[in-house]
DNA sequence: CTGAAAGCGCTTACAG
DNA sequence: CTGAAAGCGCTTACAG
């Protein structure tokens, strides 16, 4: 094995390790271009890899940032994901990655380990806002941090997100124009922002065609698969709701599977429209119709909007437009 | 803002910072209780914690782990990457994410890359085996690596895999269990030594009972959804097969999708078996039949493995057994 | 049981 | 245009 530093290069040039530092971070302005030549062989030849613990010693860059996500198994996160790391990629960051499943204990000790691994700024998926130790954590930390998805509505730091009582408002509107009005609506876990935003926007849409949802219809889910699929299962056992708008597609999934196995039709019986627009909403039979995000897109300008801060330019949160995507999924009743 | 560092502890207690650090590192056998708790205490109440940069200068550790896959988006690997991380923060390690494309250049890049962010070792689902070149870095800089899902069959480092062979034949075999003769199969991309050996064991089962399957019905697919769905359109508009293996879940979503648009019933008129029992399997309508891994399982067996690598513990590859799902995507002919 | 000192491999003023 | 030296914040022999 061969590993070497920057005295080797020094060495083996004939060179001060200053010098040889200044051609690897570019700072050889003014400097021969055989001196250049010279050094950026030897690196090669050798293969040299400055040493980033050393590095990041004095310059305070990992040049590392930390993504946490409630589970990576979501398809949107893992569009998130995808978005973030590409464009983490292209401007020189690599990426770490924490599921948090939601749960406030685990989001805490994430956030200490990034920051524990010198990471250069967070991109938080977080429950709801952080919680306020985690605000006073991060803040006092002097840690760059982005909010995605969650918790932009409270302006308390940048972040991407859509408007999200605009899509739920979207969702109940298209549901009404169809003719439906008996209308079940399944949540995301109590406590998330976006959730409610977009049940809020949905009760809007009900308001204004003096539609009233009663209580019971507004099932608590968990923005999973599985607990919707048990979910729907018991309520549409008993329920005659003509239309289901559920706050993610993995929940719509739960309900295709649930209301296959009840005999009930969508859409013939049973209009279905979810959120997000996850690739799988295209395989779904039949296809589901949705409130689609750009989610790719989100990943990336999270980033962008990070490594801004990072380099102490102006920033400013994004707000995306959520659009109607009709599939097959819904029909007039 | 406030950023301790040891020398702020041990003026703060009046110890010495090699105490301080002794007792951060747990190496505080003989020492007194009081002085313990008394830096314990201190270094909780400034909220202290270690700059990793100085201290992976001198220990050679960073307590970071990369992992490449091909894509995040495609929910199997997903899955290896949540038990991948679950078990990471387990044993105290973070995740650093790669996206390869099953790209040669990006792989190399992102190996490169992953030794320079100092990582204590590598989880590697690579394209077929390693490149010869990129066999050559590793081992000379004796940087710890794992094989995931593919290329453990060449038995050039340790890995978690499954017995392809086996599994293409199970998938094979059960065609033919149901009277099916005129089968296709689609492949993942070329190269890639975990779909070859699906194929082969798809072979094997069919020469058993004396099935020829011709070339034109080998379709080669990507391994995901979108050219599954296109090539599959192609090819059932003009053939008469009634039955297809996909070498993965996803690509059996695309030919769910071009069925659907071409009108061919699944499974009445076309049969599909799939390959890795990805979550979504249950809300594909029918319910898709598939050869299971167990996924989640091997993300984390994966870490186990390369821990102990680090450690310099003895390891020894991990080969998991297949085993056939059936739902209800296969039937008699 | 605890401390003073060396050193990990870099970057960056400071000189010349 | 280039070098010698200080220092980043730790850990770890070496002493006592």
């Amino acid at each position: 094995m061969t590993k070497y530093t920057i005295k080797d290069i020094a060495r083996e040039t004939g060179y001060s390790i200053s010098t040889v530092s200044r051609v690897l971070n570019n700072k050889s302005e003014g400097m021969t271009n055989e001196t250049r030549q010279k050094i950026l062989q030897t690196v090669a030849k050798l293969n040299y890899q400055p040493n980033q613990f050393a590095r990041g010693l004095i310059t305070k860059k990992s040049n590392v940032l930390g993504l946490m996500v409630p589970n990576i198994l979501n398809p949107y996160f893992a569009q998130i994901c995808r978005g973030a790391e590409d464009e983490a990629a292209r401007q020189g960051y690599s990426l770490i990655i924490c599921n948090s499943d939601d749960n406030p204990e685990k989001e805490k000790r994430y956030i200490r380990l990034l920051k524990e691994r010198q990471v250069d700024g967070m991109l938080l998926a977080s429950m709801n806002r952080l919680s306020a130790e985690n605000e006073f954590y991060l803040t006092d930390s002097q840690i760059p941090f982005v909010l995605v998805d969650r918790g932009n509505d409270q302006n308390i730091a940048p972040g991407v997100s859509i408007d999200n009582l605009q899509g739920g408002y979207l969702a109940g509107n298209h549901l009404l124009e169809l003719g439906h009005r008996n209308i079940a609506c399944m949540t995301g876990p109590s406590g998330i922002s976006n959730s409610e935003k977009r049940l809020q926007g949905f009760l809007m849409a009900m308001k204004e065609k003096g539609v009233q949802i009663p209580f019971h219809h507004i099932i608590d889910g968990n923005y999973d698969m599985d607990s919707a699929y048990s979910e729907a299962k018991r309520f549409l056992q008993t329920s005659d709701v003509t239309a289901i708008f559920t706050h993610n597609d993995l929940m719509a999934c739960g309900v295709y599977e649930a209301a296959n196995e009840l005999g009930i039709a969508i859409p013939d019986q049973l209009s279905v429209i979810g959120f997000d627009d996850i690739p799988f909403c295209n395989v779904l039979s039949p296809k589901l119709t949705t409130i689609r995000q750009d989610t790719y897109k989100m990943g990336q300008e999270s980033v962008n909007l990070l490594v801004k801060q990072i380099e102490k330019e102006p920033t400013e949160s994004l707000f995306c437009e959520p659009t109607l995507v009709i599939r097959s999924s819904t029909a007039n009743i």
